[in-house]
DNA sequence: TATATAATTGTAATGGTTACATCTTGGTAA
DNA sequence: TTACCAAGATGTAACCATTACAATTATATA
């Protein structure tokens, strides 16, 4: 039950939530749920390749539901996790001969456009 | 003293050390070193660009003093990181229009040549 | 119902990182 | 030299996301 409701969550969203994020997130739907249980749920999940797993620079870990190849864009001011388009399979790179490529992270840090005209966003990292 | 010590070490190495590793490989040269002055110490360095943070998908940071872009595989067997040439200026995104990039990040994960054609690297993530 | 297995929970430990107060070093002026 | 100050370095404790582990609850199957 609750990992069904973890995953649908996440098929939902383009948040990139964090662990906590999720738990606080579906504990009014599901009071009784453990964050022990969205670790363990959200790792499954990623086992099955039907979640990702992103390390943006934070302390905390952020998952998504979509699986597709894409980038990520982390505004410095609001913390914000953006999704953006980038042809990986057409980049050119030196120095990987002989080594076997399993996945593929493209990661960007800047301001959102919001933030760009708002000079009253925190600074997060 | 100690900091000299940090830069040289990392200015000559391109194993994208962790603050362990970094603390260790000093610790006979500097006996006195501790590893809150490691820490500290590679913040600065960070925040003067003479030194590049990279969270690889591992619960330990690493360091890289190679501060120009280039792209970072990690080997999920013996978990060495390798750089690698990539030409982040030419690659074409959509989607990021407004967005103001400060930094580009660029990290593969998979098998490096050695483990490939060796079965008895054991799996470390 | 009885039994086994899967799912969920609570608590404690782990470990990298940060905060903070203290101590040491190096330079400068009187 | 001596006094003084600021930068550098150290040690300890707190912080906090994550993991380990044992216990409990729900679900399925015979
Ligand atoms: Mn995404
Ligand atoms: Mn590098
Ligand atoms: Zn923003
Ligand atoms: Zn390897």
């Amino acid at each position: 039950m609750a990992r069904i409701k973890i995953l649908e969550y996440l098929t939902g969203t383009t948040d990139h939530p964090t662990v906590e994020m999720i738990y606080s997130r579906l504990l009014p739907e599901i009071p009784t749920l453990s964050k022990t249980t969205v670790y363990k749920t959200l790792e499954l999940l990623v086992e099955a390749n039907l979640a990702r797993l992103l390390h943006m620079d934070e302390n905390e870990a952020r998952f998504d539901a979509n699986v597709s190849d894409h980038g990520h864009f982390r505004c410095s001011r609001c913390g914000k996790v953006y999704d953006f388009e980038a042809d990986l399979d057409s980049l050119e790179t030196k120095g990987l001969e002989g080594f076997a490529v399993a996945e593929k992270n493209l990661i960007f840090k800047g301001s959102c456009p919001r933030c760009r005209t708002d000079r009253s966003g925190r600074i997060r990292g």
